[in-house]
DNA sequence: GCAGGGATTTGCGCAACCGCAATTGATTGT
DNA sequence: ACAATCAATTGCGGTTGCGCAAATCCCTGC
């Protein structure tokens, strides 16, 4: 039997439905998922209420596997941004498919790795760059993961609200949208129906980049147009 | 041959001597390593000057063995804080070792989901906690990671400079003196010779936890005091 | 014991950014 | 079409925390 066939042998499929939660932080029945098709939104939030999204999953993509090897315990929220299909896995399937198929357990090492990878580089960003510049990082990465090329520029494939940026790049609703009616304003992305079309990638990698040489951002530009 | 047998046979120690740099960001001659005995930093830093701890390894910890299996490239630099002495493995090695014992590859899924777990959650920290609270944060993990009771309180095992700990906290050197210096002036630690001894947990724990009910910290209390 | 150099503290001013509150704009259900 | 709900914007004031600069502390080497 190859690997394949063991692992289509065992896997359990299911269907999603729009804005529905896939699985809860903390619930303790975990699986391993994986997304055939749709967007599903990993968002983590604390005993107060701060709240981060994670990442975003796509087709192809794992989820909610790690805790099957740590606590056994979700560590975030999981919920559907369009329809949506997975595939699932008990922990006890997942552990014999990695023992008799070792690649499988070393391909989920890439996976895991370069997630964690992730995270520590947003780490690093947060704990040392500013709002506007973490904001056009998200805007950035959003547009690479699951953006689109239109003719209004390059168009996120699904709905986000002003709290939805800020959750991901680590800021409030009022900074988020202070930041983007500023690039707005200044011709550099447009909002339409909560999907954001980015018509100037360069401004936005310009402020992403910058060495902060006291050019400043859009906001305090606008700030001093104000004063003067 | 068992697992064991082979591990140590394909593995090659070394010996380090006390603040010497093990491996660079952005090498490329990449290995998985081990360290047998001592600490060692690990540390990311941007084309910026910004700077973050991402983790300290202690004997029997894994460090540097992701990029094996992303971009074969370290993600960040590691120092020795003492001297120390690792084994290592080239990919070759270690790709074979999974292979042949698959249990090994699920070791290791387990230890980078829980760093990877750690890293989402201090992601979270960092979008939406005070600094006071992610310094208080910091210690208590030091204290739970690396602290040995004594007369004293529980020290850390390794002397730590203010900018360090500003730099696992995700603040700066100024922010960082003054959260620790109020904590001093409070009687619940003190530094000697770097080296910080924790004397009361609970209030670490409850500046922590604390609901940010306008409670306030220390230092906002502290500014109080002054005004009054 | 003394000089030198890093580490730390702290006053001060300032920039970033938070968050309320009020308004406007958009979306949905009946 | 209209009310009700939800999202977004923005003025304003307040807080946090950054960062320079100067003073002090403390370790190390001589």
């Amino acid at each position: 039997m190859t690997a394949l066939d063991d692992v289509l042998a065992s896997a359990a499929p299911r269907s999603l439905a729009r804005d529905c939660r896939v699985f809860n932080q903390g619930e303790t029945r975990v699986r391993a998922h994986v997304l055939v098709d749709g967007w599903i939104r990993i968002s983590q939030s604390g005993s107060d209420g701060g709240q981060v999204v994670l990442r975003f999953i796509g087709p192809g993509d794992i989820f909610g596997a790690v805790s099957l090897f740590t606590d056994r315990r979700y560590p975030a929220d999981a919920d559907t941004l369009t329809d949506a299909t997975e595939v699932s896995w008990s922990d006890k399937a997942l552990l014999e498919l990695m023992s008799s198929h070792p690649q499988i357990a070393i391909n989920a090492i890439r996976i895991v790795g370069q997630r964690l990878q992730e995270a520590q580089h947003r780490v690093r960003e947060l704990a040392t760059q500013s709002a506007e510049r973490r904001v056009a990082h998200a805007l950035l990465r959003l547009t690479r993961q699951v953006g689109t090329a239109t003719a209004r520029g390059i168009v996120i494939r699904f709905p986000l609200r002003r709290k939805d940026i800020a959750d991901i790049a680590g800021t409030t609703l009022y900074s988020a949208s202070r930041i983007l009616s500023a690039w707005e304003r200044a011709g550099w992305l447009k909002t339409l129906d909560r999907r954001i079309a980015v018509e100037s990638l360069p401004e936005l990698a310009r402020i992403a980049d910058e060495e902060s040489e006291t050019e400043g951002g859009v906001i305090a530009a606008s700030a001093d147009r104000h004063a003067g």
